[in-house]
DNA sequence: TGTTTTGTTTAAATATATCTAATAAAAACT
DNA sequence: AGTTTTTATTAGATATATTTAAACAAAACA
């Protein structure tokens, strides 16, 4: 798999014109080359972008970044994750589950995922657990520590788990108010709108959960007809802030009778403009409250 | 969303060339033009595409497909795919639940689903109406009857359900041959393999299930600490002939200590060439055939 | 405020993709 | 076998994306 400079653009939200003076500049990346001279880049240079894209929004300089080596590099993003979530034990469940996971011993991960799960409820679990582990699993696939098979991996046995709470949720009637769950047409990651899902069903909202990549022509096809309250979306990718507010305006165009909640990428939601009239869903604590007491819409 | 006409050479594995020239003579599809000229297409011209492609395959000349109205296409594509399953409590199912699918009723869908699945068993409720159902939202999707919305809405139910029933096997000790399961990178239809982990899992075997959108790199990487006996994915997105051997051949190299088994778009897998190493999975029963009695690698 | 660092804009040149049109080759039909 | 239909190949022209390089503007910093 490569990638072309506009590609680079896209998925790091760094102009291709930047990456390039990055390049002359700080030796920043170093693409490979096509015959006829044109850039192309390969999923570890790809990282080493993201990474200098992490690094240089949390404050250091550009030039600092690319004077570092690789393992002063992978010192910093730990440290910008790896803060103790403060209880040990949560910890030590994060390690074990990504032991196993790196093994594919889908067995032991089962079991140890099902006794947190027995033990603190789904909704802790994801919040001690799932989350900090997905957090680690990004981090680790950008230190090159873990492959996609890995990440797939796990992410589907956490899907099923989710899926399968959902499941026994599907006996609850829903007294709540109406809401329409979907990722934008270039996110992949379900995850985290399935738990909001979860978390939904568990308050007796009515939930019509679409998923990933739906396109928001379809969306504006359907929605006058669904009469939700309540539209919640992620935006998790990095995007030019062009795209980003381009979507945000359109979408608030089409589902302009329901109250939207955004979450994901603080970097790009930030940026935005003219979202007075959206609810930015900063943490899973912000999260509970919007949905334990009934918003007007 | 707007495609290329190069995005529309790799969705439907016709030629540029071809279908520039399938516009000129016959009129094939109206694509948009750029302020410089360049073609750019739609959905519904995507859709047209895929629908003259297909009867193309079943036999139709393309001159013929051409002069056709819109509505004597419809009726051609219903011929193709809407004999009937023989049993007319099955169709009658799949006709209520995508009923209750456009109208996002999830509470009717969930009750019917379940009743059929408690009824025959997930395995034969697949078979006689879950794929059955599959293929008609495509052929509705193609024929614009329904859009990614509502695909997106009902695939996320069924998913629920499969991974539902696969959590619950996780029990199941595996006794019997190890099996690794992934899509390729452009690849998003998951259901399939989905319902072939729960098959397999049901026969005690040990699965391994990463889902769609592997990069081949990544089973590189991780396959020789794998040992794994199988190895199967779905090939099931129209591809140009020399993309689709390429693929094989690199993962034939890749995986050259397992057995392969690949299903799918019968018309890629039927170009391709140097598979019989390959076992090539035609029909569910094959399927349930290959994985009852162990193979030998 | 002045300096350094960083990001954006411009320009002209080159690479790549697409365009039209004509011809050749292959496949299907009679 | 000959005709029709369809697909592939070629060529030169144009559109779009990328390249280098320089100048400019904005932001950060001291």
């Amino acid at each position: 798999m490569t990638y072309s400079i506009a590609d680079l653009e896209q998925l790091s939200g760094i102009h291709s014109h930047t990456i390039r003076i990055w390049e002359q500049r700080y030796n920043a990346l170093s693409p490979l080359r096509s015959q006829g001279n044109t850039r192309f880049y390969d999923d570890q240079q790809l990282r080493k972008l993201l990474n200098i894209v992490s690094l240089n929004k949390s404050g250091l300089k550009i030039s600092k970044i690319c004077s570092l080596s690789d393992s002063e590099i992978d010192e910093l993003l730990d440290q910008q994750f790896y803060y103790s979530s403060g209880d040990k034990d949560d910890d030590y469940y994060v390690g074990e589950l990504i032991r196993y996971g790196l093994a594919f011993n889908e067995h032991a991960f089962n079991q140890l995922i099902d006794e947190s799960i027995d033990q603190f409820g789904l909704a802790d679990c994801y919040r001690k657990i799932i989350y900090p582990l997905l957090l680690r699993l990004g981090l680790m696939w950008r230190k090159d520590d873990i492959c996609p098979a890995h990440e797939h991996f796990l992410s589907n046995i956490i899907r099923q788990k989710i899926f399968t709470h959902i499941n026994y949720l599907s006996l609850h009637g829903h007294s709540g108010q109406k809401w329409l769950l979907f990722l934008p047409e270039d996110e992949d990651h379900d995850i985290g709108l399935l738990f909001a899902s979860y978390m939904l069903r568990m308050q007796h909202h009515h939930v019509i959960f679409l998923g990933s990549k739906v396109p928001l022509d379809s969306i504006k096809r359907i929605f006058s007809t669904l009469n939700v309250d309540h539209v919640m979306l992620f935006m998790i990718k990095s995007r030019l802030a062009p795209a980003a507010q381009h979507y945000i305006d359109r979408l608030s165009e089409i589902c302009s009778t329901a109250k939207i909640h955004l979450a994901g990428n603080s970097e790009v939601i930030g940026k935005l403009n003219h979202i007075d009239h959206i609810n930015w869903i900063k943490t899973l604590d912000e999260f509970e409250k919007t949905i334990a007491s009934p918003l007007n819409t």
